[in-house]
DNA sequence: TATTATTTTTAGACGCATCTAAATAAATGT
DNA sequence: ACATTTATTTAGATGCGTCTAAAAATAATA
């Protein structure tokens, strides 16, 4: 099942896969308009194609959501993404707070065979530099349990595995403080007042906000 | 010297470019038009844009040439392409004949410092895998003295460095004549009737049409 | 040189993706 | 339940890149 996107269409798509993960319900109007920064008015007509193309069930003021088609297309398009990232990575000796820009072009190449090729050249990768997995060529996409070191209770003894905030200023503070995939992190407190936590990295006593916190995703380990 | 460029109007100083290389007067609008594969009054519109924003010089009915800021930018273009070809043959295996297309797509990503680095990661290469050579960083580009199979004379022994036309029909004809950049081809017959001619290459004698000697270009050896 | 043919430009239209402003529907609160 | 706020859709416009048809300029030819 071939179609052709417009590099806008397949924005779109990766918009509302990406929306659609958390939640079980229809995408709403304004929440793609947000991620994607334009306006309510253009997603609206965006939709009434994708919808006509049968990429997306879609009824008036009933928020949107992926056709099985729609889904396929969507992961195929993430699954360039995060190879490309890879490849950045571990072949041209990007850092992880850099790739992210430049994927966002190179996912739009079309080739079918690009992407395997990658896949193999790169030893089948299964996460990209952020933690997130890198869907198979069927689409299949392993999700393993983590949860937001937000959550874990005090006391408790965690692994990095998954970063949910590609921004480069977020990744370069992660830099700075030396956490990064697979750093232990022992919750040694959590401030009632603002949601703070104050953890143990590599030795290291840091105190980390909420907003942090919630964007780091961790596993227990016992 | 930076300038945001869509991928159209980057896609119109590469044709300029290539078409201005064999010429030294100015590039007509039809050309164009035909390279690109639209119309001449497609063509009118767009180089008035790029003459707009000093890359073209451009008079009514006199034709376009480049000026030195659309020249390096068409070559900075036309080194991206090179180096994805020179990626995709080295590194994922891909046939040159497999390549250009992707390429074609791969050349309008916009990072100088993806280009740079793919660049050392193929360990600077000089040519593409058709043999043209590869812009370095500043834009030079190493003309190297070659000329058409077409040209030589009959008992002249010469070596192909190089193909002028990507099309995969005609790669992989050369692939199946077993002829490949670096082999030897001495001439032992023209044909004055239609040009063809009679050549040994690895011991195997073939007969070419003019219109494969003309897209071979080659290197005599004495 | 005058006539014809070709090339190039202009005029006017269309599809895509976007926007602002206005209208309508849905959700919220008193 | 009614009024107000918020979310969503529609209406109408713009810029980009394209097209066809017609006009204008240039080139070719008689
Ligand atoms: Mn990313
Ligand atoms: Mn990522
Ligand atoms: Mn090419
Ligand atoms: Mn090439």
């Amino acid at each position: 099942m071939k179609i052709e996107l417009s590099y806008t269409e397949e924005n779109y798509l990766k918009a509302i896969f990406s929306l659609s993960v958390k939640k079980e319900s229809a995408v709403s109007t304004n929440e793609i308009a947000q991620k994607l920064e334009t306006k309510a008015s253009s997603v609206t007509d965006m939709i009434k194609k994708l919808n006509d193309k049968k990429l997306v069930d879609y009824k008036k003021y009933q928020g949107v959501s992926l056709t099985d088609f729609g889904r396929s297309t969507a992961v195929y398009i993430v699954r360039n993404h995060r190879l490309w990232e890879v490849f950045l990575v571990e072949k041209l000796n990007f850092s992880w707070d850099e790739v992210h820009d430049i994927a966002e072009q190179l996912e739009h190449v079309k080739s079918e065979k690009l992407t395997e090729r990658l896949e193999a050249f790169l030893d089948h990768p299964t996460h990209d530099p952020h933690g997130d997995p890198i869907p198979d060529e069927n689409g299949n996409i392993n999700h393993e349990s983590s949860e937001p070191l937000f959550n874990i209770e005090k006391g408790s003894t965690c692994v990095l595995v998954g970063v949910r905030d590609s921004s480069s200023l977020f990744l370069q503070f992660l830099d700075n403080s030396n956490i990064k995939l697979g750093s232990e992190i022992k919750v040694i407190h959590k401030e009632v007042f603002d949601n703070s936590m104050t953890v143990v990295v590599d030795t290291l006593t840091r105190s980390l906000s909420s907003q942090i916190t919630k964007n780091l995703f961790v596993k227990e380990v016992n």
